[in-house]
DNA sequence: GAGTGGTCTAGACCACCTG
DNA sequence: AGGTGGTCTAGACCACTCG
């Protein structure tokens, strides 16, 4: 693992020291010139580095002032591909997640609504499902499907900060590195409808994704509801 | 205009030569020595500029290869803050603009989904309303909303490719940055089903877009409606 | 083997912010 | 004035792709 190119251990790093709490909103991060004498690195390959975490929407950079961490988005930013409790998690809305199920292996559900390969097809799946809250309304119900692949008593664990992305990541070293999606608006069946506390029909936001990892061949399914009658789904792209 | 950095006006050259078709999705750019030669830059610069080209979707770069035009995503990319015929048009799909009105001059519509600057107020609005079609079904609705700002003969112009985008880039200089938009799910009322060609009652995703630009207090608003009964909206986040 | 992009260094000047 | 990020150069070695 020493192949890894510095700039990636040092964006890792500061991501997981972000995760994990020891930077939280609107702090700083050490300066590029600190960062480069106490890693022993040059400038443009600590630059490297946070550019990526920037890109990732983990910091913003001002100039004349540093790189300030950011762990909240404007509105319900879901769809970008930071996890619920990192994105939705901020002064403006309090947020809450109930495990209704899991997490627990089991087989795959056939047909899946992605095509699943062959090592994913013979581990189990590791099963979730998640209810999510803003503010006190049911807004999202998260069913999520995991590869049973080299994750050792990820069932019994507890989720750091709540959050499936930070404990993939501190516990295992699973880096999220992309996110692909359908998104579809579709009715509420009666079933969905009362998870999330609404009437059956209304409209809902569906999304269908696939997380790519820093594991070459492990992937992250989801299949999501939003509520989107009293909070919008925002994003931000730049 | 001479202050704008070296490796920007690289990129927005690079950028325009693929709006304007100079180089189509597939096709190779110069390569990384060949553009430091013939520009006068260094690699690190050269790299700079075609890593914003990266981030924005135009190419992909591949080791031992070159650096990629890439026009079209995978299925419908609506999410992303490309526009429509850039992002659509490709092999798999064929694709279709009908422009219901405009464009045209009026004054902006009260209360506006954004809220707007002073300047932006003061100038009237042009306002465009657009049917798009996916091989042959439509499925987008688009209102869009344009401050009348240095932006001469616009309503006489014809769309280069059809596509907004590439015509402000060409015609003036306008570059899209960002993208902000807030996602809702939505029931059709009868007058949005009867231009979608839907069953009223019908769920549709809607969106609100701001769009930023290079010229630092111009933007574009957007609201569209999409049908995604039969295509559903892709994006491919990283 | 020649060319491509990927990583990295050492040093420089600038624009911006804050005490 | 001193520190911060923003831009840029000149050179180097590596990993990958292709003929």
């Amino acid at each position: 693992m020493s192949s890894a190119p510095q700039y990636q251990k040092l964006q890792q790093k500061l991501k997981s020291q972000i995760l994990s709490g020891m930077y939280t909103d609107g702090d700083l991060l050490p300066s590029e010139n600190e960062l480069s004498r106490t890693h022993s690195l040059n400038r443009v390959t600590v630059r490297h580095a946070l550019s990526v975490l920037e890109q990732e929407g983990y910091i913003t950079k001002r100039q004349g002032k540093g790189s300030v961490v950011q762990l909240k988005r404007n509105s319900l930013g879901l769809l970008s591909f930071k996890g619920f409790t990192e994105v939705v998690g901020s002064a403006q809305h309090t947020v809450k997640t109930q495990i209704l199920y899991g997490p627990q292996s089991l087989n795959w559900p056939a047909p899946f609504f992605y095509e699943l390969n062959g090592s994913e097809s013979e581990a189990g799946c590791i099963y979730l499902e998640r209810l999510r809250f803003a503010d006190e309304d049911a807004v999202m119900l998260e069913h999520t499907y995991i590869p049973d692949l080299d994750l050792p008593a990820f069932s019994s664990r507890k989720l750091i900060n709540d959050s499936l992305f930070a404990t993939l990541a501190l516990q295992y070293g699973v880096e999220i590195m992309n996110m692909e999606q359908d998104v579809r608006a579709v009715l509420a069946d009666p079933s969905v409808a009362e998870k999330l506390m609404m009437e059956p029909g209304s409209p809902l936001i569906h999304l269908y994704r696939k997380y790519g990892t820093n594991r070459g061949n492990f992937y992250i399914y989801s299949s999501i509801y939003c509520n989107t009658q009293k909070y919008a789904m925002g994003s931000f792209i730049s």
